[in-house]
DNA sequence: AACCGCTATATCGGACCGATATAACGGGTG
DNA sequence: CACCCGTTATATCGGTCCGATATAGCGGTT
């Protein structure tokens, strides 16, 4: 999963650890830890998929190799049934520029599919639970529902302007 | 953190580990393992804060003992002031009623600061980089303030219900 | 009786977290 | 200049948690 993301992001440009940890959050990833990211890039170096290059001062610099590449495709496509997992969907949505097309609303209706499946059981359980869960057990699973739905809706909007962004495929956009 | 879960679930009657799961799920914890929760029963055991004892059939009931009461209540006040971990601040606000009142509120006011900071850095970093991420990441990023958003509304709502039940304390509530 | 899906416990390797250590760098202060 | 301090930067360690997988009894169906 970090190393989708490491991937994805040294496909825009060598970067160096710190950089690279700064980046994930910025995509949402609050709490990433250094105890991931270096691990991470060992790995990844391990597997020939980033090489690590000595760059200014004490800085290591990382470029994604052509492996490197293949490796993030095959994950980032691979995977895309796989929707359960929050952090999973968030990267390869920050990576959707990379997905086939095709497979994006497939993707986002799957992630959607998810998510509804899983309000319907909080709302049963809120049911089930109502007189037996103080309030506040039931404002948390409330507010779980609630933002459950606000996802669902957020999914519903990329969804319309990804069919409708699809019509003028052949005009290239900047991203 | 799952074994604050595990001892405040304990605390309202023995349960057995699959019972545990569906619990934590309807709590809102989706993606718990029994990968976590098999050695989080063994790992509260060998520290006789649970007694694991032969259920009906294959069962294995397990009971929170004193000790282990005990322990819950010091984790659960100790950390209070640990609330950038999303998961274990729900865990606490499920368990709240365990909580000295006077600790609460300062509990979701830090709660709220958090938030308020890291919806802060996201606005900067959304608008540091406008121009130059694609409108898949621009919409994760902008979904991940409006999340966090409501989150803070939802918890000015928490505080504020919890400061006008503060003025009738001494009528006891069912919960 | 055979089968199937659900309940239930368990283990394993690996990913990830949180704490901690170390140190070089940049800027301000005396 | 020398000193200090906050930020940048890399690294490691123990422990928790996840995901996959194995095993098996239990209840209902055909």
């Amino acid at each position: 999963m970090l190393d989708m993301a490491v991937l994805g992001l040294l496909r825009e440009g060598p970067m160096h650890g710190y950089e690279l940890k700064q980046r994930l959050v910025d995509l949402g990833f609050w709490r990433i830890s250094f105890g991931s990211v270096y691990p991470a890039l060992r790995r990844l170096e391990r597997a020939e998929f980033i090489e690590g290059t000595p760059g200014s001062g004490r800085r290591k610099e990382y470029r994604i190799t052509a492996d490197g590449k293949e490796h993030f495709q095959q994950i980032l496509e691979d995977g895309a049934s796989e929707v359960e997992n929050t952090s999973a969907f968030r990267v390869r949505l920050a990576f959707f520029r990379y997905m086939n097309p095709e497979t994006r609303i497939e993707f986002l209706e799957r992630r959607k599919t998810v998510l509804r499946v899983r309000i319907a059981a909080a709302r049963n359980s809120l049911r089930r639970t109502a007189d037996r869960v103080d309030r506040y057990t039931h404002s948390l699973m409330e507010h779980g529902v609630r933002s459950a739905e606000a996802d669902v809706a957020w999914l519903d909007e990329l969804i319309a302007s990804e069919r409708t962004h699809d019509e003028g495929l052949d005009a290239p956009e900047k991203f």
